[in-house]
DNA sequence: CTGTAATTGAACTGGCCGGTATAGTAAAAT
DNA sequence: ATTTTACTATACCGGCCAGTTCAATTACAG
């Protein structure tokens, strides 16, 4: 089978323009995250593009396959390579916590991450395998990640947990909180950076307090 | 203005007939949650409902009142009265936190509550008002509802926390669990009942280790 | 330069859908 | 019985949309 890659030299005649494809993907982007998939026509891409809706599809075979190529290219500009820079030896366990704990906060309660979540919600009765491998690629790899860190703290005597793929999940559900599930919904628009804090410290602290070991538990607020 | 309520046995002429209404709003949840709202035509649900077109315009004005009497509805036969019947006095908490963890669990993850809101994310960014009176009338209740019963164990010195109603938001956070996210967005159909058990145990013994009073800790696993 | 293929604009097909119109039938109130 | 209204069946309108066709034009490869 011949790959039909673009960048391939290959072949007289005028080669695909890769700006096009990119103007083309990223209105894409753009609008699926925004509208979902029945909210956006080939036209409105093809416009937001600038470019004619003849060239949407000689890039892409059909709306579902610029779909799915567009949800893919989000995920993959989403995800940070390290979401978690590794601390420095010595560091307190607490302050360890709530720094990945704000790190992960911003990236999950970022417009776009809803906005994906939201799409892949609408699209689950007709798309389910995309969904599996959005979560694979996304909130799947994060969490393999929090695993990596509790396993870490747990041989430095750090935590006690039995389980620590478990308790991963369990952090990040927790700092996602109430607040992901509205903004997912619709309701609650603003973001109080005050009460993102306020609502971090406190998962922060119910994790200290549960998981610390026993002997130094007391040093938890 | 006259009122045009339906069982208001005014005027001379034929009834509308109730059973006909019912049918037609029993199709349309059925399809709404199924299908969403752009997924499902008019002369569909009035197919489904065994009506003519005309007559689903007759009882509702258009699809989107039909669609918000839809949700309402549905909303107001998925929350039960009281959804945690209070325990005995003498009741350990760790017994009491742990009935209710399987009655919310068994609510928050059926199929019809899923459905809600996958449909209520779909529609975030076209209907946010009525997002927020699901929210109001459905997640915002059991939040009240769980913080009563924080408030009443730390009354007994059963438990030991600082904010009952972030707690209880946490608690449903915590129970829902990655599974809710995963459901949400189309992966993972099957439920498996052992996983679950496991899942609310350890929700339990994490908020037990986090909130039982400091002398009594040592109690729990 | 020549051939090949990308790009464009516009018109078009076929289909679905929300909502309405028409005409006739059925059921209730008076 | 008469009137008023609900209900059915069917057809229709206007609009939107995915995808295609066509006749140009443009840009690149050999």
């Amino acid at each position: 089978m011949m790959s039909a890659v673009v960048s391939r030299s290959a072949g007289p005649g005028r080669p695909k323009d890769p700006e096009k494809r990119a103007a083309i993907l990223d209105a894409a982007k753009r609008l699926f995250l925004e509208r979902s998939y029945d909210g956006v026509s080939m036209d409105a891409i093809a416009g937001e593009a600038g470019v004619s809706k003849l060239t949407v599809y000689s890039h892409f075979k059909d709306k579902e396959t610029l779909f799915e190529a567009a949800v893919q290219a989000k995920c993959e500009e989403q995800m940070p390579a390290r979401l978690f820079r590794p601390g420095t030896p010595d560091e307190d366990i607490g302050e360890r916590l709530k720094r990945i704990a704000r790190s992960f906060h911003g990236l999950a309660t970022s417009p776009e991450s809803i906005e994906l979540f939201r799409v892949m919600a609408a699209q689950a009765q007709t798309n389910p395998e995309m969904a599996q491998r959005f979560y694979e690629a996304g909130p799947r790899r994060t969490l393999t990640e929090m695993e990596a860190v509790f396993r870490d703290a747990m041989a430095r005597g750090q935590l006690e947990m039995e389980d620590p793929q478990r308790s991963a999940g369990h952090f990040f559900c927790l700092l996602k909180g109430e607040m992901h599930m509205r903004r997912l919904i619709g309701c609650c628009q603003t973001i109080d950076q005050k009460e993102c804090d306020d609502h971090i410290d406190s998962v922060v602290r119910l994790f200290l307090r549960a998981y610390l070991p026993r002997n130094s538990a007391e040093q938890a607020g």
